[in-house]
DNA sequence: ACCTGAACACCGTTCAAGT
DNA sequence: ACCTGAACACCGTTCAAGT
């Protein structure tokens, strides 16, 4: 007697996620509704719920999700280009689905993807950094900033920005053109680079 | 003939922005809607609406609203202490209403109290930054790690810990303890220290 | 274990109406 | 200019019920 398939398909929690992806990436994050996800895959709302048990839950699966799309092989052998790489890989993981960041920063996100990720990081960090406490703390000094950038960088996408600072502020009209110059790339690199340098001389107390 | 006071009282919109607080403060973002609002004045909820005309509106008034609470004067007159002690208030102001940070974060304001609180920023860092462009995209990496931080600071209050990590990540293991101690000051002294360093020797691109 | 329908207690927004 | 009530189109969660 071989194993019978069940008879009725069923869904199944990946391909809940896989839609939700779906509805994120069309509608953005107010969009995403479990209803929405459920049209997508022609069942009742009720069994994503059941799939999905919370919307917070939802959330810490997506989030999960994007640190699994990312390649954490042929890294770079020296401690701060193999740094430099993680990072950037996270940024075009969030890059890849709309909101990534947003959905990455609403949650606190303890799966096995997302702390590969940070042993990574901080087994690359714990080579140039003088104290142990320097690395962790720099962790997450490099994580706000990839985290912050990113999530500016996707609400830049189709939103307004200010054409015109007010005359009562002359230092930031003196530099406005720079503040408007999107160049996300050259700035992600830079602040990398800014909180790196640091981290091999300064001690954390 | 003297001016008449209005007969019907009326709210004005620094009371709901006010009562807005209020709520905030009293459950959280997630509890913050307009007919709660409306609740805490006693007016209906379409008259909350008709103040505050959307809720996006009323979450950029509220981010302006902390900036607004900083004070700006007495700063000390060296640009880096300025650069951090203006970045020390604006975590207090933020850690001042519960779940402050992510309502900063969630908002791109451009009203005068942010404004003028970028303009102190960037007015130390040109002093200090080899290149105008290294001035403005420090500000940048100094207002994502102020903002990333506090909005950790703030979820881990009341939030549930991971108590361990899974031994496959051994070098996470192993510095479990430095994650756990959450010692948000001293992290956040020596974040904006770290980027600060760096600002006065790197040169953006 | 998986899926459903119905009901519940909420949302923000819009509109027609009052003063 | 300011305030209201009613209706609309949504939410996430819960519960009792099916297979």
């Amino acid at each position: 007697m071989t194993k019978r398939q069940p008879i009725k398909a069923g869904i199944t929690l990946d391909q809940v996620i896989e839609a939700a992806f779906a509805v994120l990436d069309r509608g953005g994050l107010e969009k995403l509704s479990t209803r929405a996800i459920a049209a997508d895959l022609g069942v009742s709302m009720n069994t994503v719920m059941w799939h999905i048990r919370t919307k917070a839950r939802l959330m810490d699966l997506l989030a999960e999700a994007i640190f699994a799309e990312m390649d954490l092989d042929d890294l770079p052998s020296g401690w701060d280009a193999r740094v430099v790489e993680l990072h950037q890989r996270l940024r075009g993981a969030m890059l890849g689905h709309r909101d990534g960041a947003r959905v990455v920063a609403g949650t606190f996100v303890t799966g096995p993807r997302t702390l590969g990720f940070s042993e990574h990081v901080v087994t690359a960090l714990l080579e140039g950094c003088p104290t142990r406490r320097t690395a962790i703390w720099t962790s997450w000094s490099l994580f706000y900033f990839t985290l912050g950038l990113v999530q500016e960088e996707q609400a830049s996408a189709g939103a307004d920005l200010p054409e015109r600072v007010p005359e009562e502020f002359p230092v930031l009209n003196s530099v406005v053109d720079e503040f408007h110059a999107a160049e996300f790339d050259a700035r992600f690199r830079f602040g990398l680079e800014q909180i790196l340098r640091s981290a091999e001389v300064l001690e954390a107390p």
